[in-house]
DNA sequence: GGTACGCGTGACAGCGTTGTCATTTGCGTG
DNA sequence: CACGCAAATGACAACGCTGTCACGCGTACC
């Protein structure tokens, strides 16, 4: 099939390229019955019009890009999920790109994926969403673009996030509300913000019961699988053990309840174990994971309607906070007696 | 920043656009130092051509499409991880689009995809791999494209896949070589010819056993975990119960096992459990599943590199069949006395 | 010393749209 | 019926690159 332009449906229907461009975009000032004319002679040619001949002349791309480098990949999948709705709903597309580089290199590759692809805007992701240089590259090459951003940071870019100090500090009321005081805890990869303020919703909430995080009973993890198999490892060889672990997402967790089934640890009868995400497997493990939902797809879809909405308006919308929401099942007990 | 052209860097470097363009694209024909010259004022002015631009000159995108509509997350992201490696290895892009539509409504959409977006060709993963409309639809217009396809037909196109039955087959024998006779199956998701191959590898199996597979102890499922339930819940109702269930998928394995547990089933001292893919969740159950390492990633990996290939040469490449590989872990153990 | 040829380079026309601006058309008005 | 003005339409340049072809120059050859 020889491609099909413009100039073809203009023949068609007996007007002007120019006409047909206008129906193409709803614009207003054409005669209903010209616009049925065009409309049918771009039905009879099965017409497409070329998404790249438009953004070159029109200089915008319709194209989102989606950049991360993410370790959990059903954290990543749901967000790729939001973004990819959102944009589909808009008539945009969605350039997914990973980056695993830092400092500079990624600065560069970023930049240089932006200016390449003609990109409308990015959404950017965590980790890379709290990286310093490439948040003052975008801004300083003038780069649209929206944060899914744990954190403070009074910021004049769109940016949307969840609650992970409220929603850390809500489980870790769970436990203590089963009578749990002897609470281990998994901090997630340091990379990432959401791992800090996970650990301070629990810390806030420890010490609102007057208690300190005991000693030898938070562990550094890195939000993977084996990284909670380490962590648990340690945890569990303790005398007495902890009777509740924390891990700060699903992931982590998995391993933790791995581990203390290996040790035939009962769960929840000896032991509670807790996560964070509410990502696939949460439903999947045995006994099945008590955790917090985190809104990835959420998270991503509104960060994509924020940045939709900046490039229409160019006013950077306020701080958008996604609702968590505590999921209890069956891994947290009372504690033993 | 105002763009940067291919004419800034021709006048920054004394010559003309087209020289650049040469240079640009590694043509020969160029004396060196004016490549040099070239080079310099390139880095200096920081240029990135404009793919846009590029590719609507050139008629060539340098972008492939995938395609899913993929139930299974895991095995999703793999094969997407696999093809954009590919592609970054290669200098090309990737657009991922899922599709959910089936029919006329199918065809329409992915062609319009295909024409709008200039892609060079589709990378088609299953289910939409094997519908025939979308084949002969592809075939039809000339769009270059390569299946990641389980089955037979001896194509005209660029394919990929895994040997489905004799993996099946070779995880029935490391039942049967435990012991187990009554093994129950969980079929997959209709619409997947993996399902039905994996089935008949099961069947084979045990014919050559001299088995025939048990009244009642094949179900149909879905390929997704609450299917797995389903199933199980079903199986495991039965007086006697199968010594072993070999699931289609890792999905409905968690499934199996997560019903095992709530009904108190020692895995694998009273029930083996046995999955197929391999998939991220596989290592992380209890007990960790025996299974079949599908190698998504592969696949998408090498299907991308056939359609590349053929996109270069015009020659098809011989049906590439990706190797597997039996895992067995903790799930599966010896029949029970 | 003229011819043929290949290399290095540039001019210019596309690629398929949108943006700008000019032109035509239609209609209400005095 | 002419006039003015808004609505409808079209001509054409521009977007940033590649493809085609033509040109100038140096070298090898007879």
């Amino acid at each position: 099939m020889s491609r099909k332009t413009i100039h073809d449906v203009a023949a068609a229907a007996g007007v002007s390229i120019k006409t047909v461009s206008r129906v193409l975009n709803d614009e207003t000032n054409v005669r209903p019955d010209t616009r049925a004319r065009v409309l049918a002679a771009i039905d009879a040619l099965q017409f497409r019009p070329s998404l790249l001949a438009r953004s070159l002349a029109g200089n915008r791309s319709h194209t989102l890009g989606f950049i991360y480098d993410d370790p959990s990949v059903h954290h990543l999948t749901d967000l790729q999920r939001g973004a990819m709705a959102r944009c589909r709903e808009a008539g945009n597309r969605l350039l997914v790109q990973p980056f695993v580089e830092r400092g500079a290199e990624l600065v560069r590759e970023v930049v240089g994926f932006v200016t390449q692809t003609h990109l409308d805007g990015l959404i950017v992701t965590p980790p890379l969403s709290v990286l310093p240089d490439l948040a003052a590259a975008l801004e300083d090459r003038g780069i649209a673009h929206a944060r899914i951003a744990p954190g403070d940071g009074a910021t004049n870019v769109p940016t949307t996030d969840m609650d992970d100090v409220s929603a850390a500090r809500e489980m870790t009321e769970h436990l203590l509300g089963l009578g749990h005081r002897d609470i281990a805890f998994i901090i997630g990869h340091p990379e990432h913000v959401s791992a800090h303020q996970r650990f301070m919703g629990f810390r806030l909430a420890m010490e609102a019961h007057g208690l300190l995080p005991p000693a030898g009973r938070v562990v550094q993890g890195a939000y993977s699988f084996e990284s909670g198999v380490a962590a648990a490892r340690k945890l569990l060889a303790a005398r007495p053990r902890p009777t509740a672990i924390f891990a700060s997402n699903d992931d982590m967790a998995a391993g933790v309840l791995l581990t203390a089934h290996d040790l035939g640890i009962a769960v929840p009868g000896e032991l509670s174990v807790a996560g964070f995400d509410d990502s696939f497997i949460a439903g999947t493990l045995w006994p099945r994971l008590s955790t917090v939902h985190q809104p990835s797809f959420d998270l991503a879809y509104e960060a994509t309607g924020q940045l939709l909405a900046f490039l229409k308006t160019g006013e950077v919308p306020p701080r958008l906070r996604v609702p968590h929401r505590l999921v209890v099942r069956a891994s947290t007990g009372p504690v033993p007696a």
